[in-house]
DNA sequence: TGAATCAATGGACAATCTGCCCAGTGCCTG
DNA sequence: CAGGCACTGGGCAGATTGTCCATTGATTCA
């Protein structure tokens, strides 16, 4: 638990508020290689009993760790090859809401976040092409609040979105081993 | 299809592997807001025979519009409450690769594109609070290749990542209706 | 025009899985 | 030491899956 943020209780109510099993771990990982797996399937390749999965399962959902089963959607597929981060600088007055609000009418901002730094709001947008990349813009900047705006083009993606190394790195730090009961 | 690339051929065979159709975005949709849906639930919400919809969802998987079924992680319920964007130069004589690589082992990154302006790279970082950012932050500027970061943190997210939008928007615009047949 | 192709329907089948119940057992805690 | 908790292993009825089939429109193409 060397990674744990030093204000942590570390008792064990808290382990198991914040951290997660190395079965728990086992089966996200299952999950996410075959995640059209039943959870009878899942006990089997795991090695317990499908009570234990169905239990485990019920509570990273409650917890809120597994928040939900895709269908992922690639936007590549849907024609919308180009991805820009674009920052934003907005009119302070205002407050960031309003401005949130209307680029969350933009179907092709993908995502939207307030953060620290000389700009005010970084959004992740996808386009058709780079010339369409400058329609979203446009219609970014057409957005009540927006002072201006400075994109950057993702060329390209060694690292894709992941959660997995994260999720296996858990147990080590801050959970305990799972042993199975005899 | 007014935000089709000019490039596109616009035939039917290209809508048909480019675009989505008004029944396969309301499949998604579906899955999306209620993901253990089986097939045969589906086919009854949707009005449609089972058969269509395990076809639809096969050709969906296969052209890569849907590349999997989750499950969804929260790194917040894991205790990565913090999360940051930071961006890389690096050395360029090495290349993007290694360092890349380098970044793909450290569990908190969750997320590398490579970039066009100032900077070479943009990741995603999580990390459970301020303090342990640094040290992510460290480990992210020992990665073999990397002159120097710079980081933003991200305060809030009022829009969450999302593609939902995007696929209802596809249908009206390069796809077709589906209509029911008799 | 006629043949071929494709998507969708609606129905059927056995095999499987789900949700739910139960009793028993080991472990930890107060 | 009792109680709570997690896990096991089992059993049950009902639903779902994967996989067939023949049929019907719509579209394409020679």
């Amino acid at each position: 638990m060397d990674n744990l943020p030093s204000a942590c209780p570390k008792t064990p109510e808290f382990l198991y508020t914040m951290t997660i099993d190395d079965l728990d771990a086992r089966l996200i990982a299952l999950l996410h290689a075959e995640p059209r797996l039943g959870v009878l399937e899942c006990s089997r390749r795991l090695g317990v009993a499908r009570g234990t999965v169905q239990a485990r399962l019920d509570r990273l959902l409650a917890r809120g760790v597994i928040t939900g089963f895709g269908p992922d959607v690639s936007p590549a597929a849907l024609g919308y090859t180009v991805t820009a981060f674009v920052t934003l600088e907005i009119r302070q007055e205002a407050g960031h809401d309003p401005v949130s609000h209307g680029l969350a009418r933009i179907p092709e901002v993908l995502e939207v976040h307030t953060i620290t730094g000389g700009s005010d709001l970084l959004c992740r947008v996808v386009a058709r092409t780079n010339a369409d990349l400058q329609r979203v813009i446009d219609q970014i900047v057409d957005v009540r609040g927006v002072r201006r705006t400075s994109s950057v083009i993702a060329l390209d993606t060694p690292v894709p979105y992941r959660v997995l190394p994260l999720v296996e790195d858990v147990p080590r730090h801050g959970g305990q081993q799972y042993v199975r009961s005899p």
